[in-house]
DNA sequence: CATGAAGGTTCTAGCGGCTATAAGGTCAAC
DNA sequence: GTTGACCTTATAGCCGCTAGAACCTTCATG
């Protein structure tokens, strides 16, 4: 029943800004989207929801090389399980690893912050930490 | 009492690239090198610990701009300690903000992890949940 | 019907922090 | 004198956009 939006309204409507959209169209993410006589893109309802798949998909902070490969396993109703459990199982185990670093990563900062006490970088013992 | 080394020798000694040297150099990071007659960068003692600082300094995950300004107040031992404080304790709030976001980030994987039972994406619960 | 604002189009370049490749020059050992 | 390891510069690419220029289209108003 909805009639077909431009770019704009797209872009209002999934919150994704217009040359991100087309930015997505340049490299495969979405097709090609129809055009009026002037050249302007005509996008659907289905388009409207690609988006949005796209952004729960990176929001998950999957790359687009990733979306992509959901996007593809999204399309084929009899495509197995396994291969959407594994993109995100691998990107659980990157998120994991990432956050062990980050919480070393933290107690290092922590401990930097607490240990300078000097008023002046001759005395200061983050400058000396970092110059060993 | 030691002699100047190559870019390579002191690609060894520091763990870090040729390339990423003359990186650092090129966006002044570290100062022109001397050279030889050839051509070939020498380095001397005070580059290798210089490296060793921007080494630590980006372990903590500081931008090479932090980097920068960093070294700039090491060399000056009457700089007030506050520049140095304030920029690790940015660092901090950064990576205590950006541990929030992967601690939620590490639950929603998970239960969607969890989630799916199905054999196909035609019943995937994690292809469902992205779609809505 | 003219005008101006708000939208659309393409193209190119830039961000950070490297990494890779090409095409060449230098040096020490055999 | 030739190999092979090392050095040099210059250029392009990575990711996921973002910004800008230069231009075209659409629509509401005077």
């Amino acid at each position: 029943m909805t009639s077909p939006i431009t770019i704009g309204q797209l872009s209002k409507a999934t919150d994704t800004k217009a040359v991100t959209i087309r930015y997505y169209e340049s490299v495969g993410l979405i097709a090609p989207a129809t055009r009026t006589q002037a050249g302007y893109r005509l996008y659907t309802e289905q388009e409207r929801y690609r988006l949005i798949f796209i952004k729960r998909a990176r929001h998950l902070g999957l790359s687009l090389d990733d979306v992509k490969a959901l996007l593809g396993l999204a399309d084929d109703n009899n495509a197995p399980c396994e291969q959407v459990d594994s993109i995100i199982h691998e990107q659980l185990e990157r998120v994991r690893s990432r956050l062990k670093d980050l919480q070393q990563l933290e107690q290092e900062l922590d401990r930097l912050e607490q240990c300078c006490q000097a008023d002046t970088v001759a005395d200061c013992k983050i400058i000396e930490s970092l110059s060993r």
